[in-house]
DNA sequence: CTAACTTTGTGAAGAATTTCACAAGCCCCC
DNA sequence: GGGGGCTTGTGAAATTCTTCACAAAGTTAG
């Protein structure tokens, strides 16, 4: 398969939360002009994004909502559901543990892990969080393929080895840290002060 | 100004970050190569993306390291400290209110605010939450130009009306939903089940 | 059944971004 | 003070991403 932008994936899972709205409502067809309103894009590039898949839409009458919130789920990798780690059961940890909207996505939080003796036994949201020093351990009971590390940010790049030695393939992390990780595995960082400086940036440089 | 790309800002911040490490060990120079790598990305990238707002760079030497953070900081409009203000003392908001890495950078909480009594009165980090029914009242005070909103989805594009008459000017979204707002005033959004959402991309389409 | 209308799917054009590649500038050493 | 060695700054080329624009296909109404 030819390579897919990371804006266009990123625009597929805009689409398919719209789309489920829809399903909600029980609305049976929409066209990419309607979707392309919702994502803050155009017509076009919905007719793009998804002809990279396939053609799924009915010319005269849009495509169906089921139908297309189904194939995306499929092309996301959200027909199954993933098992997911968080390491650090700090402050944003126990808030992203706690967080509904993950599981509402398939993504199931099967371990909480923190290297404080303080945080360890704690339970958040029906899972205890561990010993660090257990983690090889009990990874190869959880499995899970994807870890969240909310750690600090000195601590974050040895993480990334021993997660992915113990066959962890996904990482989202949240440590202020520029993170390195062997071909087959996937880092993506979320960096808040990063965004809050894209802000300033753009409140700087008002017309 | 010629229109800067976000990709470019981005890169700036990654890269004051690194040299703010460098100013702490005393380092003087840097060459954009070893630049590049900090953030992930190439020389001349690195050297593009700095031309955009001057030369800063010594030929056969490289950059300055006070020098260059200096002037980032400048252009990244992180000279003057911001004032922010976070609506929805909830899980997320908390965390982010206690967060060390905001005031580190400049952007100082000055306000929390939430409907819920049982939140109102409470202090996070020195600062006490506010009934959001004071808002209007209080902003006036407080003046800040920077919101945080980390409410239900559903009650965010309310609040974006109210912050913007209030007169804010940048507000950093971490509701799921799609939020507009009138000319002058950026909204920028965090997604982080869109990120989990990437990541299962990557990973459901590995070779 | 036909005609008017709607909307898709997609090449081609256009715009934006990244990479290449190299002349020019500066340092350091002899 | 000249030469060798680095590293910048930047046009030009290459690549990637978005928008345009329209034929083709389907719908709806009469
Ligand atoms: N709090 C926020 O709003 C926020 C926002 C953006 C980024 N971050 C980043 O997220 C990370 C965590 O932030 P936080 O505010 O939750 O901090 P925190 O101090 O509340 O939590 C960090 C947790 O990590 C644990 N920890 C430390 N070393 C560990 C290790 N080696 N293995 C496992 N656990 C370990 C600590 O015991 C603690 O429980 C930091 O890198 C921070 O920069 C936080
Ligand atoms: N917790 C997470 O890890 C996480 C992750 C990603 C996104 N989010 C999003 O962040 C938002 C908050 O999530 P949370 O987990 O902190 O939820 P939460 O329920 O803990 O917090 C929400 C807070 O907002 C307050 N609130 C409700 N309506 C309000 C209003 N009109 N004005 C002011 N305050 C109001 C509530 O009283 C509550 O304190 C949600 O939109 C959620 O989807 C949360």
């Amino acid at each position: 398969m030819k390579h897919i932008a990371e804006s266009t994936v990123r625009r597929l899972s805009l689409y398919l939360r719209f789309l489920e709205e829809l399903e909600g409502q029980g609305r049976e067809t929409i066209s990419s002009e309607v979707l392309a309103d919702s994502g803050g894009t155009t017509s076009a590039q919905v007719r793009k994004d998804l002809s990279f898949f396939g053609s799924f839409g009915k010319r005269g009458l849009g495509y169906s909502v089921t139908a297309l919130a189904k194939r995306l789920r499929e092309i996301l990798g959200l027909g199954q559901p993933w098992q997911v780690v968080i390491i650090g059961a700090g402050k944003i940890g126990a808030a992203l543990a706690q967080y509904r909207g993950f599981r509402a996505r398939g993504f199931h939080v099967v371990g909480i892990f923190d290297s404080d003796p303080a945080k360890v036994g704690r339970t958040l949201d029906g899972v205890t969080v561990s010993d660090l020093a257990q983690l090889e351990r009990e990874l190869k009971q959880l499995k899970p393929q994807i870890a969240v590390l909310t750690v600090p940010a000195d601590v974050a790049q040895e993480l990334v080895q021993r997660l992915t030695k113990a066959g962890v393939r996904g990482i989202l992390n949240f440590a202020p840290a520029t993170l390195h990780a062997p071909d087959g595995v996937t880092v993506r960082s979320v960096n808040m002060a990063l965004e809050l400086e894209i802000l300033s940036y753009a409140l700087a440089h008002e017309r």
